[in-house]
RNA sequence: GCCGCUAUCGUCUAGGGGUUAAGGACACUGCCCUCUCAAGGCAGAAACCCGGGUUCAAAUCCCGGUAGCGGCACCA
């Protein structure tokens, strides 16, 4: 059997979002399942809406994913242990060669077979004006007819357009043939198009820019790919592809049409659907292992019914049939439902690293860490440490009913607080931890009630109505600051 | 408008002619645990788009309708 080579083809207009990382999860499982290759190529020939920034983009944002590719651009080192080294050291040390893999690099190539096709009459000259046109369309769509370029240039003889073409600014058109033409999707079946519908397309402009459905039909078959799996909103392109592969005696790859992804209001995941690049999840703290494993879930279940798995699983358990065929709404919810179960199985080490970065200031590594302990069961996302642990940091500010347990006086407060106080003042309580605190703390819940002794303690430690335990938060704050802030509180009653 | 794709709880899905009163997960509701939150445990509400056909039997197969989505570029 031929290798299976599969690839995504990313144009670099926009950050890598969420859409293409899911066809590109898919083309790498389905290769690597099948132990094929996985091919990374920058789709850049729209030069004015391709740059540079986005390319980068595109790149480190598959890294960090872990979905790399097998051929493609070539970074200038592999030394990086981890896709974040490599994420954060990519501009140093990965921007290498990108060589064959950037469309605007295989001009050359283009131009072979677009001189090709016109030497055997397959395509032709277009002098027709782009105004004109758009104008003659509009006047068939009235009119009820199929809008389509109507055949004016292909009419013309070969020596007169060549002539015309010297000077004259061109496109080149293909000669679509009249006829039904079909093709087989892996997961839908047969699929049949009528050509006279479509007119004759342009498939480059000059020699100098070619378009899409002939760029992508000669790369894919100059890099040998077997199955091209994309979007359904491809699926009406890919008669256009079968016809120029058959004009240019290709060999015809399987092709693959995946459901799209939908936004809440059930259309095609875009930016107005909020975050959706793969750089604002990971700013927004979703972790890399948690959108992969999301991404999977949407369009595709694994026969046995776990849910959460690892990139490596997932190669294991991926099965195309498995493979939904109508679209999915993308969920937020699930992804964070995801997200919280990845957070829980970091090592507590790394979960720190990564919730440092959401704090502007320098912060104790160790202190930080105790924080993190303490809330990394409960964190949908990391960016939410900085909101949820303000009062680690700074002396909470609290109107002081917030004090008071249910029908609880200011005066049983101060009272109890007090009685804290000389607790944690007591010194056999040196060894200041959460089970001492609660060891000591006891005489005074059996008195008073828990409820009475713990959500006041738990006020003046934090300020909020919400909060872990009070012996916690005590614990990381210390004794001393502790004591600092039932005192605090003593003096707002 | 034309062409194409699709159709199971709110969402992601399992099931693909007969013990299926259609299963799971997220979300939601209630209870337990509990000072609050989170986590955990238990329980609950919640779906086969409609119509016809095939069949002893249809959510499942076929046809039609409807709806949703996608595409109709000198973008990719």
């Amino acid at each position: 059997m031929k290798e299976v080579r599969t690839r995504i083809a990313p144009s670099p207009t926009g950050y890598f979002h969420l859409g293409v990382a899911r066809t590109a999860l898919f083309n790498f499982l389905f290769a690597k399942k099948n132990k094929g290759k996985f091919i990374l190529r920058i789709d850049d020939t729209d030069k004015k809406r391709s740059k540079k920034e986005y390319e980068t983009d595109i790149l480190k944002s598959l890294l960090w994913l872990g979905i790399f590719w097998d051929e493609g651009p070539v970074l200038k080192s592999t030394n990086a242990q981890t896709y974040d080294q490599k994420y954060l050291n990519f501009e140093k040390n990965y921007l290498g060669n990108y060589g064959p893999y950037r469309e605007s690099e295989r001009i050359e190539i283009y131009k072979k077979y677009l001189k090709e096709l016109l030497d055997k009459n397959l395509a032709y000259f277009c002098f027709c004006k782009k105004e004109d046109l758009e104008a003659q369309k509009q006047a068939m769509i009235v009119a009820g007819q199929i809008p389509k370029y109507p055949g004016v240039c292909r009419k013309l003889s070969k020596k007169e357009a060549l002539k015309r073409a010297e000077k004259e600014p061109f496109v080149i058109r293909l000669k679509v043939p009249s006829k039904k033409i079909s093709f087989t999707d892996l997961l839908r079946g047969k699929i049949e198009f009528d050509l006279d519908l479509i007119g004759d397309f342009v498939i480059s402009k000059g020699f100098e820019e070619p378009l899409y459905n002939f760029t992508t039909v000669v790369d894919d078959y100059e890099m040998k790919i077997s199955h091209i799996i994309r979007g359904e909103d491809h699926i009406s392109n890919t008669p256009k592809q079968i016809i120029l592969q058959e004009a240019l005696g290709f060999s015809k790859p399987k092709y693959l049409h995946l459901p799209l992804i939908l936004g809440e209001d059930k259309t095609k995941l875009s930016k107005r659907h909020g975050a959706i690049s793969i750089k604002e999840l990971k700013n927004l703290g979703y972790l890399p292992e948690a959108i992969v494993n999301y991404l999977a879930l949407l369009g595709w279940w694994p026969k046995e019914d776990v849910e959460i798995f690892s990139l490596k699983e997932l190669i294991e358990l991926f099965e195309i049939n498995q493979l939904q065929k109508h679209s999915a709404i993308f969920s937020f919810k699930k992804l964070d439902w995801i997200n919280r179960a990845y957070i829980r199985k970091l090592p507590l080490e790394k979960l720190t690293e990564l919730c440092q970065n959401y704090f502007e200031k320098e912060v104790d590594f160790n202190y930080l860490k105790k924080i993190v302990a303490l809330f990394c069961e409960r964190l949908s996302k990391i960016s939410e440490i900085k909101e949820l642990t303000n009062y680690f940091f700074k002396m909470p500010q609290y109107p002081k009913e917030l004090l008071l347990w249910k029908n609880q006086s200011f005066n049983d407060v101060k009272k109890i607080l007090e009685d804290v106080k000389k607790t944690f003042l007591k010194k056999e309580i040196y060894e200041f931890n959460k089970e001492k605190i609660l060891e000591n703390l006891k005489p005074l819940t059996e008195k008073y009630g828990n409820g009475f002794v713990f959500w006041p303690l738990r006020v003046a430690l934090s300020g909020e109505k919400t909060s872990p335990p009070p012996q916690e938060i005590a614990e990381i704050l210390g004794k001393e600051e502790t004591l600092k802030r039932i005192e605090e509180a003593i003096k707002k009653i």
